[in-house]
DNA sequence: TTTAAAAATTGACCTCGGTCATTTTCATAA
DNA sequence: TTATGAAAATGACCGAGGTCAATTTTTAAA
């Protein structure tokens, strides 16, 4: 039996990530080209197509990476308990949702709803998120009437919908918090 | 002064959307390629992109206009006055939205989160739908403690969330409704 | 009718993501 | 050490979206 995977290939495998991350540094997840990466890599383009499946994988592997970096930050933080507490530690997540618009796009294209049956890195991130929520939820004082798994998924759908209406000319990136404090309010709180 | 925009252009324009129309009816969004448009309308390529940006813009005029369509006919029914029922005058709307991956993806894109000065097409209409909604939550048995608009955006965005999890692999097509009837319970009738 | 400027159209060309037959490298068995 | 088959890497090539300088058509003023 030959070995599997060899060594090599995972060296290429990251050698291609740490490119990718750091031509990304430089300028932009948008201004990124596949070209560029392999050039500066030292590979050539079809090697990067049998590491990765397509651009956007890359990308998911690469905004998956920072979600869960983000997710452990809030995990670790002290659970919120109130509403404009949650806005306080969610904000670094949503800074970087906001940050490009081709971020948010690809998290969205994969947040659950890309058609792969195993689920992707940046859906795996999301099931993650709404886990945490769930138990920020269950554990203080916000409604109990509803599944905290639901409240979770509640508190990820305003947090895209809060920053979806962001990127819209119409409304401006200064009203993202206060928007999302009226949506988590309303959800979270109602009645109060 | 000579006439800004000629009867031809106009002529073209129509052209190139019938045509698209067509060739989407005949296989299916995903599928349409610029260059059969162009060949099948009898123009140049350059046409086609001197009348659209680009090829989503044409895709977000087709998309945005049978919203629209979608959207009056909901309008011209009875306001629900439950969830099931809304849930039952969505359906058009939701069947629609999840017929293509590809048609999620591009509402999404330019559901307010498109990146531009004026309104496109599907912005516009997520607007109209909010309005709708907005107004049959005013006027019927709902929670009447928030905001009607904030209380149809959360309708819009947990259709979308409901929708991004049918998508997921996870997550089979057949609960769709049972999902948005839990989100729609708990947003609409908390404590109910 | 002539003519000049603006509008509309053209198609060769470019970019860039993605493919695949071929070649090279590696790991193991003989 | 050599042979052999699988894994990995290669790069020429393709498809499709998008650009733009040049050309044609329209409009309306002279």
């Amino acid at each position: 039996m030959n070995k599997p995977i060899q060594k090599r290939a995972i060296a290429t495998r990251e050698k291609l990530l740490a490119t990718a991350k750091a031509l990304i540094e430089n300028d932009s997840f948008e201004a990124l080209r596949v070209e560029d990466v392999v050039k500066t890599a030292g590979v050539a383009k079809g090697t990067f197509f049998s590491h990765f499946k397509d651009k956007d994988a890359l990308m998911a592997e690469i905004i998956g990476a920072r979600m869960a970096e983000l997710i452990t930050e809030m995990a670790e933080a002290p659970a919120p308990q109130d509403v404009d507490q949650m806005i306080k530690v969610l904000r670094p997540l949503v800074t970087f949702i906001t940050s490009e618009r081709y971020v948010f796009d690809v998290m969205i294209r994969y947040s659950g709803a890309a058609a792969i049956k195993e689920l992707g890195p940046i859906a795996e991130q999301f099931d993650a998120q709404i886990a945490l929520f769930a138990g920020w939820i269950s554990e203080g004082p916000y409604r109990h009437d509803i599944d905290p798994v639901l409240a979770g998924e509640g508190v990820s759908a305003f947090v895209i919908q809060a920053v979806a209406l962001t990127f819209c000319a119409r409304h401006g990136a200064q009203d993202l918090e206060l928007r999302l404090r009226s949506y988590l309010t309303a959800w979270l709180l109602p009645g109060s």
